[in-house]
DNA sequence: TGCCCGCTTGACCGAACGGTCAATTGACGG
DNA sequence: CCGTCAATTGACCGTTCGGTCAAGCGGGCA
């Protein structure tokens, strides 16, 4: 066993992992430890609980995911299709998924929030507040949008959270009838949401936005 | 003990109320037992398995919800206001059980769907099968706008897909955050996603629709 | 009256749960 | 070369899980 060791990075991949493709509660510490190839001391010298541990990992995963909304809501990219990025890259993560697990795996950090809101409030906090920063990326594409005459005015924080019910609840409905095409379409409900009138389909066909796309992770 | 015995209803009332407040992992069938003053030979007397109690807890409760439906989106009421209607029982609902639980519990089959269906094929089917139902009052009324002209045409079934989407998201997002009062405008999310300029505001003044609500069930 | 049978019970089962801990390992600094 | 200590292990803890079962209860009916 080498002296640096990655066996907490391990256990946060596979807690992410098992826990993502499955439920919080459905999955035990032993399957984690099992998956990441440790004994459970191993588990309990790097975390003091299940709890602690989901909470880590969704933070491991943020910072793993963050470049990647950097890089789709990237202010020299026009706002609309930021949001068609954004779309399409959650559709390609939960096609991966689909095609791995044989499932519609949904957002993970609604998933926890849908499960333990109401009776673990640390990751209830948890969970909101991984949702509130992947919202700051549309506030901001919004208020691009808003300026650049794309979209009505309006409140963008209102608007912003508009967006999230939309695409929250569309994984939601697709993790439900395990249908990942659902989400191929993600960005009409969102343009519609924002009040475009069907306008910029093209820019999608200027840009490889929908076809040739580097799988990486991404969740609302 | 009488003869006629409503055990299985309370059964039942106890499994509904219990997993909806908290998650279906989260709760024993000891404890459902606990609740509907049971002894546990009685909960395996009337239901094979935990699973199949849920499965017919929703059952239930859609039975108890469906003439609540049925009135809500009652043809006699302009299209846009049933939607509206809708939207004051989700919210009215939803604050009734943050009353008494002190939690945003969310919509029942879609908290079943996001935690099980990955895990239980027959309990991801019953809450897609819940969700469809309800559903078919929303492509309904959805049809009524377009033909009275209140919202722009398009295909019925794809827009009520977008509308439930909103709904749920909008549901789970003030669960994540449990604050229910995200839910009082829920309508607006909804008649943005239609289309509909943010119009028929007066309808809402025209009959009481917000302020004295009878509450009862009602769920996405 | 007495049998029948739907209903009810709670002790009990093996398995799995989250979590503990004393013992061991092995890379590093002195 | 040794002492130190983070890292690692897996047996073990008490509890709780979903589920089983032999036995008892008691209204309805013959």
């Amino acid at each position: 066993m080498p002296r640096t060791t990655d066996a907490k990075e391990r256990l946060l991949a596979a807690a992410l992992d098992l826990i993502w493709s499955s439920s919080y509660g459905a999955v035990g510490v032993e399957e984690i430890c099992a998956r990441a190839d440790v004994g459970k001391g191993t588990f309990y010298h790097f975390f003091p609980s299940k709890a602690d541990l989901a909470a880590a990992a969704y933070e491991a995963h943020w910072l793993e995911v963050q470049p990647l909304f950097e890089a789709v809501f990237a202010p020299s990219i026009p706002p609309l299709e930021r949001f068609q990025r954004w779309c399409d890259e959650i559709y390609e993560k939960q096609m991966e998924l689909y095609r791995r697990y044989g499932h519609v795996c949904g957002c993970p950090f609604s998933n926890v929030g849908s499960e333990l809101s109401t009776r673990d409030e640390k990751l209830r906090q948890k969970s909101a507040e991984m949702i509130e920063r992947s919202m700051t990326y549309v506030v901001q594409a919004i208020g691009d949008a808003m300026r650049a005459k794309l979209m009505p005015k309006r409140d963008a924080r209102e608007a912003a959270e508009d967006v999230a019910a939309c695409v929250l609840g569309q994984i939601l409905h697709a993790k439900i009838l395990n249908e990942p095409e659902m989400l191929r379409d993600l960005d009409r409900i969102v343009l519609r949401q924002l009040g475009v009138t069907a306008a910029p389909k093209k820019t999608v066909l200027f840009s490889p936005v929908r076809s040739p796309r580097k799988p990486k992770s991404a969740a609302a």
